[in-house]
DNA sequence: TGCGTAAATGAGAATCATTCTTATTTTCAT
DNA sequence: ATGAAAATAAGAATGATTCTCATTTACGCA
């Protein structure tokens, strides 16, 4: 999809009841064209490498409400800080892979999966707002890297 | 089961290479007669009840040992802190249920869940090491009572 | 187009769970 | 019983995140 200007993401901003502050932009822009999960301290860096300097504060404050209006998905590693990812669009939830060892990042969709979760809430008589599922273990190329022979 | 005797703990942690220190008996006996979902600070509080006065720092070392000898899951509802519960020996895998209202946590079991994880890591040349699940949503309880009417 | 107000921001202090440091105490093999 | 290695206590340090409050900005309305 082509890159989105300053003016869809104002428009998606206000679509959401958000003020479109420039610090906003900035984040959503960096979010949306860049395919990537990102922790709080990286927006900023990254956001001060292109000099916007949005403070931390912002950068917090900001994406819980990017949150909230499911613009941006807010991701549990279990590793002591948060990652946050581009949601897109409508019915875009995934589960991801993560590798121990290099920290690559597969996401990944299973339809028997989602429905058996289903229907333990239901046996359970409970009602299911959101779940989250992270297999941890060595992705294909660091399993590669391994088994390579030494070199001698 | 009846509950572990002070021997029987102490059996537990040199069978797994660890020091029976009275620390680590008192631990494993909270975690152990009680089945619960501990945080560090609920079991620090718990233990300066009893009259056991283990320190944070031991609290949190200890905790590590015991999970590294999974004897102890540690357990992350994304809420910011760790739940550590016992385990019940060799394969104890299960998936948690929260609700978001009362905190109440349900374990289960998903056979076709467990198998479609390993599947999905089939096809993506991925090896599992752990995997975490939670969904998260409103219990039966808690759904009871928000349609119980009101006491005029 | 300019104004006023409510909302957003910046800077750094505060918080909270967890980890680290160091001196002291304890365990346990011998 | 003894001593070396490991564990503990107490509190300082850390690191991610949240809060405070003075200042700035967005934007509906005139």
């Amino acid at each position: 999809m082509p890159k989105a200007t300053n003016q869809d993401l104002k428009k998606m901003l206000r679509d959401h009841e958000l003020k479109a502050t420039s610090q906003r932009i900035a984040l959503l822009k960096l979010l949306n064209n860049t395919y990537k999960h990102f922790d709080a301290e990286e927006l900023y860096l990254e956001l001060h490498k292109r000099q916007k300097n949005v403070s931390r504060a912002t950068i917090y404050r900001s994406l819980e409400a990017l949150v909230d209006q499911e613009l941006v998905n807010k991701l549990d590693f279990g590793d002591g800080r948060m990652r946050y990812e581009c949601s897109r669009g409508g019915d875009d939830h995934h589960d991801h892979l993560i590798c121990e060892q290099c920290g690559k990042i597969v996401e990944f969709l299973n339809i028997e999966i989602e429905a058996q979760q289903l229907a333990v809430c239901e046996e359970n008589g409970f009602l299911p707002t959101t779940h989250t599922m992270y297999i941890f273990g060595i992705c294909a190329d660091c399993r590669n890297l391994e088994s390579e022979p030494e070199i001698g």
